[in-house]
DNA sequence: CCTATCGATTGACATGTGTCGGTTCAATCG
DNA sequence: CGATTGAACCGACACATGTCAATCGATAGG
């Protein structure tokens, strides 16, 4: 797990040997660390933030129509940050006749939370 | 501090009527969201991710010149990232001769983490 | 000095993102 | 049925982002 960097000390590369040993940063990880950043990006913008927010104060799962008037931003502005957030897993929604619920998504935000310790 | 939205029971709206409430999302947490925001967009592509990752690994200050190998980009490219990273607060680097060391700011990521809880 | 290295900056480019006004479509009410 | 409502979808647009090759400034070695 523990990525094994050597930290050498540095003196100028006698022209032609390489800086350091070729270290690899294992696949694993790799998608790991992307998982983790899909989801870091769909929080890295303040309004889904500020969804997923609400979502989480409210267990329970919560209508559009009553997510639209906490922000600025027009309905179908909105409709995109919410199918973003779903895209990355972190939301999911329900439709119950003419209204759509949204909730958070348990456990979706595990990984990053244990990674960021 | 909670966002008291009442989860009234739907009905159509009787023509003219407001949906809900307009239940106001509190300016203190807007801020606090936009804070977070930033972090977690920086953290939004998989390599800054793991550059942070390997940058955490090691308690310590890291050469760029080790940095460079671990990713399949350009120097100038992973220049880019580092310098995403040190423009949201999230490292910092020192310079110490031909060499800049990058780490981790201590407290940069608590907040966001505290928050995913 | 002259040259090579480290790492940041610049310019260019394709692609992605946030936003909006309209439109669509199913569900609901009268 | 016909009209209305909630919410997703569709361009369109300006702007940001990720990437690279090329360049630059500072530093170090010979």
């Amino acid at each position: 797990m523990p990525v094994d960097l050597e930290l050498t000390p540095k003196t100028k590369r006698p022209a032609g040997e390489r800086c350091c040993e070729p270290v690899v940063y294992p696949d694993v990880q790799r998608e790991h660390a992307a998982r983790m950043a899909a989801v870091a990006k769909a929080l890295g913008d303040p309004i889904r933030l500020q969804l997923v927010d609400v979502l989480r104060l409210h267990a329970g799962k919560v209508c559009v129509c009553e997510l639209v008037p906490l922000f600025d931003v027009s309905q179908s502005t909105l409709s995109h940050h919410l199918g973003k957030l779903r895209a990355a897993g972190v939301v999911d929604s329900e439709r119950r006749g003419l209204w759509a619920y949204y909730y958070v998504r348990p456990g979706a935000l595990e990984e990053l939370a244990a990674w960021l310790g």
